[in-house]
DNA sequence: GGGTTATGTTGGCCTAGCCAACGTTGGTCA
DNA sequence: TGACCAACGTTGGCTAGGCCAACATAACCC
């Protein structure tokens, strides 16, 4: 079988984080695509944060998220019409959407997160729990130095 | 400064590989193209696969990169026609087309290659040494698991 | 009261990953 | 040998995601 040494990727590419991580998205992407609609993982995101942050705007979303401003309106345009949140202005700052978790939304909300932990679990099938850990962590760490929207 | 608070992802977010994942491939690719056009990654995996594995095939060479077929055609069509790289059909079987890294594409493979260190060092400029050593471990262990094509 | 800033919204661009289909070529096996 | 099957390169297209520009409205600041 030549497959091992076939299907290396070249060692400066196995040295770059960035490239690693490119490939770690696509296949979670991969994987997730085989449980749910890929639109879903945004959808997951933007119903986390209001679970977690109640009411906010649709700005707010997307500072929390790091997504742009006109993403987040398409994802919460998918998610109103799905009924799965009340939007509405803002009485006290009338440029304001405010977007509340509604409780179709919470039960979508929870049935993601079966699948997302589905995924995890596949995605992170050759590491140990404390291994996970541990990646969880440093990205984090990584992270945090970085802003999470470009301007 | 509320900025914390609100800068947090949630906590559902934070706790998913795949996330971190999504946003450092996304912080990567700012970095990246703050240097060079963004196009320029492909050249590189590319041209680092032919540096490391001499002439080979363009179907090869999607195995070893975890590319689509199609997708590597553009990326050698860029380069051959930038005068990086011979394309030839193989005379031992000419369904292939053989590709070979010529002197041009090695001196650009190694500018790209210098850029490319830049933005890995601004990618993890909060991690140690040996933090980003662990975590390029930890994602190759996690990576080997999972084939680099979907079928 | 006038300029600046934030917000939602629309529209568009590019990259990346993927799939389908086609013609060509090589391999298999009946 | 001939007929099917598999691999390859190529073209074309689809979706998601990240990003930017522009616009009107609304709030803020001095």
């Amino acid at each position: 079988m030549s497959d091992d040494s076939a299907i290396n990727p070249p060692a400066r590419l196995r040295a770059l984080i960035s490239w690693q991580a490119s490939k770690v998205n696509t296949v979670g992407s991969r994987l997730t695509a085989a449980r749910m609609p890929l639109t879903a993982r945004a959808d997951f995101a933007v119903l986390a944060a209001l679970e977690e942050g109640g009411t906010i705007s649709q700005a707010d979303l997307g500072r929390r998220l790091g997504l742009d401003r006109n993403d987040v309106n398409s994802v919460v345009n998918r998610l109103h019409e799905g009924g799965y949140l009340r939007r509405e202005t803002d009485p006290t700052d009338r440029r304001r959407n405010i977007v509340t978790l509604l409780d179709a939304g919470r039960t979508y909300l929870e049935d993601l997160q079966s699948l997302t932990e589905i995924v995890q679990a596949e995605l992170a099938a050759n590491l140990t729990a404390a291994e996970a850990e541990q990646l969880r962590a440093l990205l984090a760490k990584l992270l945090q130095a970085h802003p999470a929207l470009p301007s």
